[in-house]
DNA sequence: AAGCTGGATTTGGATGACGAACCCATGCAA
DNA sequence: TTGCATGGGTTCGTCATCCAAATCCAGCTT
C-alpha cells in the first residue's frame, strides 16, 4: 500500500464549488473560531462567558462569531435566568446545529488517529447496550456498513 | 421534538481544548481555503492551476496552504511531467489526507440537508453492490448501527 | 531569440483579528 | 442610595492577514 497516489488525477471537481453543498457548508462553519464554538456548543457549552474562558476567544470575535451562528440557524438566542441574577442571553444548538454532531465526531476520530499525542485518547464512545467502541461509518439504508472504496458517485443533471 | 436545547447545560467541555483531538484537527484543516483545497483534492485536483481555477484561490494564498498542508502531512509534493512539457510539481493526497474523506462527506451531507437549494443534491452516494443510498453513521466494531442516544461518552484519566 | 506555460514571490492597499479598556443593566449588600 | 460585583457585550487603536495585480522565473517549443 503506497503513502500517495490513490486518488485519480482529475483537472477538475465533477461539482463546481459554487453549487456543491460541501463548500457551501465551508462557507458556514469552515472557519477556526465557528467550529471551535460548536464543539463546545455540542459539550453543552452556552454562555459567552463560558465560551469565552475556555476558548480564549477575543470578545470581539466571539460576539460576531455567535451573532453569525444566529443568523445561519446553527446556535438559537435564547433567555436563561437564574434565581437572584439577572435574565441573559445564552446560545443553544438548534436541530440543525445538533445534526453536525456526527461530522465533529467523525473530525476527533481523524484527529485520535493521525494527530501524534501522548497516551490514549481522552475522549471516546461506546453502545451502551453492548459496550463496543463505537466509531464512524458509512452504511446503506438499512444500516449495513459499506466499506469506501464500494462506494459510487452519483451525479445528478 | 423541540427545536433546541436538546444538550444538557454544561459549564465547560469535558475535555479541555488543548488536550482535544478535535480542536487539535480544527488548527490544522478548520479554514476556509485548506477545507476546499482538501475537497477538491479528493476529488483527484493535483496542480497548483487547476486548484486556482477551480476555487479562485489567490495565489499568494494557495501558495502558502498547498505549504502547510504539505507540513502538516495531509499533502504530499511530487512532481509530474507531461512530454513535451517540463517537469512540474504535484500535491498529491496522502493516506492522512485520504482518511479525511468520510468526514468532508458527512459534512457534504449535512449541506445537502440543512442547506436550502433548489432541487435535489448534485451528488451522492451509493454502496456499489445493492445500490442502495449511503449515509453516515456511528456503528460498533462489528459494523452494527448505534443511534446518537445510545452512545456513551468514555473519559480518560 | 522569442514566446508560452505553470508555479510561485513581491507589492501595497483593504479587511479582519486582537487586547485592553470601557459601557451598561441589574441584583445585592452596606 | 451609594457602592460594587457580575455577565454580556461594544469601542478603540494596532497589528497581522488577505487579496489582486504585477512581476518573476525556468524550461520547453517554434
Amino acid at each position: 500500500m503506497q503513502d500517495c497516489g490513490m486518488v485519480p488525477l482529475s483537472r477538475k471537481s465533477p461539482v463546481p464549488p459554487d453549487r456543491c453543498n460541501l463548500a457551501r457548508a465551508v462557507d458556514q462553519i469552515g472557519d477556526r473560531w465557528t467550529l471551535l464554538i460548536l464543539r463546545s456548543a455540542l459539550y453543552g457549552v452556552r454562555r459567552f462567558d463560558d465560551f469565552q474562558t475556555e476558548l480564549g476567544t477575543p470578545r470581539t470575535i466571539l460576539s460576531g462569531r455567535l451573532k453569525s451562528l444566529v443568523d445561519s440557524g446553527l446556535l438559537a438566542k435564547r433567555t436563561y435566568k437564574v434565581e437572584g441574577r439577572r435574565a441573559r442571553p445564552e446560545y443553544v444548538l438548534t436541530t440543525k446545529g445538533e445534526a453536525l454532531r456526527p461530522v465533529l465526531i467523525a473530525l476527533n476520530q481523524w484527529g485520535d488517529q493521525w494527530l501524534e499525542s501522548e497516551g490514549q485518547p481522552p475522549i471516546s464512545f461506546t453502545d451502551s447496550q453492548s459496550r463496543q467502541a463505537v466509531r464512524i461509518a458509512f452504511v446503506t439504508e438499512d444500516g449495513r456498513e459499506v466499506s469506501v472504496e464500494n462506494m459510487r458517485i452519483v451525479l445528478r443533471r
